[in-house]
DNA sequence: CATTGGCACTCTTATAGGATGAGTGCTAAT
DNA sequence: ATTAGCACTCATCCTATAAGAGTGCCAATG
């Protein structure tokens, strides 16, 4: 199904390249005569023809009609991201932009913001960027209050300053005092503690020492256990500069704009399609029909996992049409991630 | 500017009136041969045509160009709503879609969320909801946790169950339990207030009785002033459908719908228009070029104030192109506020 | 005198034809 | 293996033309 380099030779590849590295700049399907003045190689269009119509057969690149010149296919993208691309490191002050923003603020949920926008800012296509995953940061504070019948809201604090809540419903009523005496338990054991291990220790202490434990502290036990129950929803991102993909005439299509917006309001294709990249380490490309969804067909996207203590938690990304400048578009995105971890990492954001 | 009923006869009003409803559920430019048949009145086309005229010199009515019919000016969709328009009252069915979708939660931010759905589904268009303002809610707990120097961050929960923080930087550094004694202070002290009353009254405390009252105290209200600070940021609102617009030809135009939506994530211009509904009860309809914002040359959006215990606390509404069928908009707005109002009411919401 | 039928006029839309140009594939020559 | 040449295909652009919708105006009508 997918081409390898060693399928064709230098001259084919070197011919592909600029094939490609035009089309991205130009826009329009490249013929035999442009491609014979644009490439080094000193070739008559006739030469070149022959070329282009191997690479054809290989489904690399395709003509959308009789008269017009080639595009690239998604595998043609598929190779020449692989194995042609010539990554362009970035620009200082382009570096400085993104540490610049990253760093005037603490607050995760603004950070998050902000290197989703300066994304979109510098590519000029849409930024997105999930939240960290929660489990991987550190209880700071929890607090219980009553609300009607069994029902108890949880307020929790992780990191520094972030805050959740919840409703929680509990097998019975509790008074406001013994809420707090349960918020302040779980707050002198649990203080510090990352989420998950939060979670795993409340397991064993469920199990374990059923009878041992007194009445209170279980009941903080089990509260804290509906808290952080696991499969929550907090799967979440901040896709901004969604509308500089109306611009791109290959994403005109009033049908297909739609359904891309509506793919990024119901976020659930998103979601999944970025959990893929939470997987590995460093930039993932989806090209066009790769992704699997159809409202991204017209697409591309270039995400990376970012981490912080060297875990992964989370993964930002650019959208945008399938002829994008992937050379610079991978640096933003590898740079920004790299930044993005580090300005989330508590242990510089402490003086 | 504005033209009055008064200064038309019955018979021309009427075929305004045709014409306008003829052209809201057709979307074509009317003709004098499609008037004729389509009104009540036994006229012939001739006679129309000069009706016509006189409705085009009031700025009524325009042709786009020589051989099209009419079609309604915003002063002229302005006449229709605000003088001809026959409203029509819901379905019931309608009706208890919306009770049941507004009462199956307690969540004020998902009973928000699920009005702004349920009016975007219900007209085809985009549905938007304003957050209650806060001021006009009660304080149902205070809580502070120092963080790095002299930040401290504070949580405080409204009514029921509605969690808010905010980091407020402190003139001294205070230790954790210097905080917890404040937030107790206050608990005490404001618990149960509206935040409106617990302002004030903490600008009268900070004002009067400097000396007398003793240092914690002090240090307490001080905080508690800078947290329920006024000119916070708290406007905000849920747009949901947005993509329903995307398939009104009215607005197909690639740069209209890249404006409408840049206004849309950028969310001032929406925010000042909504709180222009924000001083009147009842519903408001900005027509076109009325709002004053370009983005929404084009559009109509139909708001109404929403109101808990007879103080109005939001706005919502539906934003629609200019052709829109404002005799049903306007009753889902109308009742869909109303139910909203309801919903929220924290008296039903106690059991 | 309001109403109407008739008619010339305007302007959009659709359709077809023809010219142009870009680009290809194939073949024969180098 | 490379290339020049040539026939061929299409998209695009322009033009002309016809059809149709709707108007404005005027003269006729009850």
């Amino acid at each position: 199904m997918s081409v390898n380099t060693r399928d064709l030779n230098d001259r084919s590849l070197q011919l592909l390249k600029t094939l490609i590295e035009r089309y991205i700049s130009e826009g329009q399907p490249v013929g035999s005569r442009i491609l014979s003045k644009d490439s080094e190689l000193k070739l008559s269009p006739a030469t070149i023809r022959n070329v282009m119509a191997d690479l054809e057969d290989l489904g690399l690149i395709h003509s959308p009609h009789t008269s017009a010149g080639r595009i690239p296919t998604v595998s043609g993208y598929r190779l020449f991201v692989d194995s042609l691309l010539t990554v362009k490191p970035l620009d200082t002050t382009e570096i400085n932009r993104l540490y610049q923003g990253l760093t005037e603020t603490e607050d995760t949920h603004h950070i998050i913001g902000v290197a989703s926008r300066l994304m979109a800012d510098l590519t000029r296509m849409a930024g997105v960027v999930t939240l960290p995953k929660r489990e991987l940061v550190s209880l700071r504070h929890i607090e219980f209050l009553p609300l009607s019948h069994n029902r108890v809201l949880v307020i929790f604090v992780t990191n520094e300053q972030e805050v959740h809540n919840k409703v929680i419903l509990t097998d019975k009523v509790f008074s406001a005092n013994e809420l707090q005496q349960a918020a302040n338990y779980l707050n002198s054991v649990y203080c510090g503690q990352s989420l998950i291990a939060v979670r795993t220790a409340i397991l064993k202490e469920l199990h374990d020492d059923q009878e041992r434990t007194n009445q209170a502290m279980l009941d903080a036990i089990k509260m804290a256990q509906l808290t952080f129950d696991t499969n929550e929803k907090t799967d979440d991102f901040v896709l901004t500069g969604e509308t500089n993909l109306m611009g791109f005439s290959e994403l005109a299509d009033r049908n297909h704009l739609k359904s891309l917006f509506e793919a990024f309001s119901q976020k659930q294709d998103v979601i999944h399609l970025l959990d893929q990249s939470m997987k590995a380490e460093g930039v993932q490309i989806f090209i066009g029909q790769e992704s699997g969804y159809q409202a991204f067909d017209q697409c591309s996207l270039v995400t990376s996992s970012y981490s912080v203590n060297d875990e992964i938690v989370g993964v930002l990304g650019v959208i945008g049409p399938t002829r994008m400048a992937y050379e610079k578009i991978i640096p933003y995105v590898d740079v920004t991630a790299k930044l993005l971890g580090a300005a989330l990492n508590p242990k510089t954001s402490t003086p």
